[in-house]
DNA sequence: AGCACGCCGACT
DNA sequence: GTCGGCGTGCTC
């Protein structure tokens, strides 16, 4: 549904008999107006409330404002009395919802900005990324053709102007957005409103403001009740359709039957049944028809539609180590805060750390502990690194506490599907979210519990666009609003999560494997360098005699290698240049099967050279192992074996992943070959060994949490080994088999690695002894990228300066450039801040960012609790 | 972000 | 003289 409003209309806003404050003002909205750098006041604008908006307006409504010249979405933030302060106020112009129903609460509201203040960065945006797109209302301005054959006297069209013409003119449809026909011109957005005011002159087009509404939830019709005592005064069809009606099994039993189908099924038209509605014998019902739900349906076919959150259902038994952690889990948590009263400040979070090895049931108790929540009448949300690396977690879910109160959200959710989950949600009818990060920001009612499933994972911060958020630390300040309990599951806790949880008494251990299987035997196998490639190069003889074993068992392996492709080095023999992307700092990766080259880093592909780009020399050596030339080597060394692979390139289709999966599961492979993508969450009981191969890069990386990431990727990877009854395998082939870490994951020792890499980061004043916040910044010219860090940098020194900070406890690295120094064109440089002073040298960076106004061609952004330093 | 105002160069 | 370029600054 749109709103229009002619802007051009004369006795429009330019007469403003608004700014005449002759009446007392009454209400003030406060609202924040979707316009993007508009960093004063938090983008937050005062309008008065005009009188047939009073009883209107609420917290988190969309409304129309006034703004500048023309007009502006925005969303009510607060309402207050008049102030003697206030500047001379506009208006607000209209509710932009049908409903009038709010898109959020006070609660949300105060969270937003409270994310908006810890990274630096404008509420709106936070909002943006906050809310599903069709749900916030959007402003655009269309363009109206009114002519159709103009006379052209007196009027010539030149250049852009007659192009501008053209286009509007051979368009099939009147009206065009302004936007699409700046894209399609390439001209600039004001340059073409400009051009299309002065076809508005002529006559020729209208310009207008339309704004669009959150999108609506579709209904459907359903028939919840059948009256047998009304039904006599049928007609003989009637009468037939209504025992046919009654005779449908479940269904009615429920009270809801959708009448679409029950006309189809019974042979008659929804006209019929609106005919017997009118007689009383039936009754029929509009109801949303929620899309996501639908979606659920069609994927877990089976799940039951409605269970009650306090019916006893376990389906299983939880062990004893289990169930103390439970226990211990559900006394750690707070009180929850009335209604009212919550806030930021007033609340408290727990948080704790579920420390559990890898088979120790960890899901059970995430389930007991959510069932608790239910119970006491709040909602819970879980998060997942990868929604869909986690569909037997979903599954669970749904099958323990229904369709009807889960919601899965996910990256392929159309946004009808979101829209309605969203809703679902926000109107307490569903209470169980599961999702990847982004679902921190679900309209959660009566938050009782946040389950943070693989909390390790680098994948709950998100590094791309602003707000770069750590959905960690976004679950914990949701969770302290009104006192939820947090509980971050892994069975490799980040140094930081599990050093907090120490120092808080928070940490919960289960130690027993589920039916008491022991955990895999690792060993440690060297291997040379520049070796791989030499005839059983690639596999050592102790994995290869171990991979012979498993054939003749048949048993099933699994061989992780961290690279893609096929080969990963092009080096020309003449002169010894390397390929690399024209756009990256980054060696090209040869994938075979498409002869083509690859950049990992932006995606850049071209054909696979022949010829050196330096010399032109064709004497090119390719070299490195990827996943691909691994499952090669691996048919030529096993040609009896069925050999999967599942790495980012096989992913390339929907559901490749859970089709490979099962496929492996199903025993219809011997060896699986992939990427760290299959140390995640695989329980495939005749998978006995394990072999990793290629660890060695990632251990280098100059990243300081590498060491941590290789400690879990290896301890993960080695989880998947001896799942069943049979004894596991693992086997790890490295260069530096002396390498504490490699030790430490060898020996399967979490609390050894721990104390390491404790040590490690004190040294070197690293998180958690620490606070890390990166400052990047690009150009695609290398000198004004340089230029503007030089101004950056000395921005920043004599601010602390100023501030009388000790510069021991705000700690400055760099500028240096970046590890990948260019990416796509863009020449990189960062500069580090160990903060250590806490709050106030948060508040220095973050108020820094806020002023930062980087030159023409250059980006400037802020990093707050940086884990990627690449 | 827009869109003003505002001050400089090439055209009728 | 004016149209039109894009450099600062404000939007309740």
């Amino acid at each position: 549904m749109t709103t229009q409003l002619d802007l051009l209309n004369p006795s429009g806003p330019d007469s403003s008999p608004d700014l005449a404050q002759a009446e007392p003002v009454g209400q003030v909205a406060e609202v924040l107006v979707t316009v993007h750098g508009s960093q004063q006041g938090n983008g937050v604008f005062s309008y008065r409330v005009p009188g047939f908006l009073e009883q209107v307006l609420v917290v988190g409504l969309p409304v129309l404002v006034p703004f500048g010249k023309g007009q502006q979405v925005g969303y009510v933030t607060a309402l207050r009395g008049p102030s003697p302060d206030d500047p001379p106020l506009k208006s607000v112009a209209a509710s932009l919802s049908d409903t009038n129903t709010p898109l959020f609460d006070a609660n949300y509201r105060d969270w937003i900005f409270e994310v908006s203040q810890y990274y630096g960065v404008a509420p709106l945006v936070v909002l943006e990324t906050a809310l599903p797109a069709r749900m916030v209302s959007q402003g655009r301005w269309m363009v109206e053709q009114l002519v159709v054959n103009p006379k052209l006297d007196n009027v010539v069209l030149t250049g852009d102007l007659a192009r501008c013409w053209e286009y509007i003119d051979a368009t099939a449809s009147q009206v065009v957005s302004l936007r699409g026909l700046a894209r399609k011109l390439t001209l600039k957005l004001g340059r073409c409103k400009q051009l299309v005011q002065r076809l508005a002159r002529l006559g020729w087009v209208r310009l207008h403001y339309e704004t669009t509404q959150a999108m609506a939830v579709p209904t459907r019709t359903v028939i919840t009740a059948l009256d047998a005592q009304q039904a006599d005064g049928l007609s003989k069809r009637q009468r037939a359709v209504f025992d046919q009606l009654a005779a449908l099994p479940e269904g009615l039993a429920m009270g809801l039957i959708d009448a679409a189908q029950a006309a189809k099924t019974v042979g008659t038209t929804p006209a019929t049944l609106r005919k017997l509605a009118g007689t009383g014998a039936i009754t029929l019902k509009e109801c949303p028809a929620w899309r996501d739900m639908a979606w659920l349906s069609r994927q877990f076919p089976d799940a039951p539609v409605n269970r009650p959150p306090d019916s006893d259902r376990s389906p299983v038994t939880l062990s004893e180590s289990q169930q103390a952690a439970v226990t211990r889990l559900l006394q750690a948590k707070p009180d929850p805060i009335q209604a009212g009263q919550a806030s930021v400040q007033a609340g408290q979070a727990s948080v704790q750390v579920c420390y559990g090895v890898t088979g120790s049931g960890k899901t059970e108790v995430y389930m007991a502990l959510a069932q608790a929540s239910l119970a006491r009448g709040e909602s819970v949300l879980i998060l997942v690194p990868e929604i869909s690396l986690t569909a037997h977690l979903a599954r669970r879910v749904i099958n323990r506490f229904g369709l009807s109160s889960v919601c899965i959200w996910h990256s392929q959710m159309s946004e009808g599907e979101r829209v309605d989950a969203w809703h679902r949600l926000q109107s307490g009818q569903a209470t169980v979210a599961i999702g990847a990060r982004s679902a921190v920001f679900l309209p959660m009612q009566r938050l009782g519990l946040v389950v943070i499933d693989e909390a390790h994972e680098s994948s709950f911060k998100q590094d791309q666009p602003d707000p770069r958020y750590d959905a960690r630390v976004l679950a914990e300040q949701r969770a302290r609003q009104r006192g939820a309990l947090v509980v971050l599951g892994s069975a490799t806790p980040a140094v930081t999560q599990y050093h907090r949880g120490l120092a808080e008494g928070h940490v919960v251990t289960l130690s027993q494997r589920f039916g008491q299987r022991a955990l895999a035997q690792v060993h440690v196998v060297p291997n040379q360098l520049h070796r791989p490639l030499l005839p059983g190069g690639v596999i050592r003889p102790p994995l290869h005699e171990a991979i012979l074993a498993n054939l003749a068992n048949r048993q099933q392996t699994m061989l992780c290698l961290n690279r893609r492709g096929f080969y990963t080095l092009v080096e020309c023999q003449t002169c010894g240049h390397l390929a690399q992307c024209p756009q990256c700092d980054v060696a090209v990766t040869v994938h075979k099967a498409l002869d083509v080259v690859r950049c990992h880093y932006c995606g850049w592909q071209a054909k696979a050279p022949t010829n050196c780009r330096d010399c032109a020399s064709d004497n090119l050596s390719f070299g490195g192992l990827g996943t691909q030339r691994l499952e090669n080597e691996l048919g030529k060394l096993y040609p009896s074996a069925r050999i999967l692979r599942l790495d980012g390139d096989a992913m390339q289709h929907r559901d490749a992943h859970q089709r490979i999966i099962g496929a492996f599961e199903r025993g219809e492979a011997d060896i699986l070959v992939g990427t760290q993508m299959i140390a995640k969450g695989l329980d495939i009981p005749n998978t006995t060994l394990v072999g990793v191969i290629g660890i060695d890069r990632m251990l280098g990386l100059p990243d300081y949490v590498s060491e941590e990431r290789t400690f879990q990727m290896l301890t993960q990877v080695a989880g998947r080994a001896g799942r069943g009854d049979l004894p596991g395998l693992v086997i790890i082939q490295t260069t530096q088999p002396e390498h504490p870490v490699i030790r430490r994951a060898a020996g399967q020792d979490f609390l050894g690695f721990y104390e390491d890499e404790l040590a490690r980061r004190k040294l070197f004043a690293f998180p958690p002894f620490s606070q890390l916040f990166r400052w990047v910044v690009s150009s695609q010219e290398e000198a004004q990228a340089h230029a503007f860090m030089q101004t950056l940098a000395l921005g920043l020194r004599h601010r602390l300066e100023r501030e009388g900070i000790d510069p021991q406890a705000v700690r400055l690295l760099g500028p240096s450039p970046c590890a990948v120094g260019r990416v796509r064109g863009y020449y990189r440089l960062h500069l580090l801040v160990k903060n250590m002073l806490g709050q106030p040298g948060h508040d220095l960076m973050t108020d820094y960012y806020r002023t930062i106004t980087p030159s023409d061609g250059v980006r400037c952004l802020l990093d707050v609790d940086a884990l990627n330093l690449l």
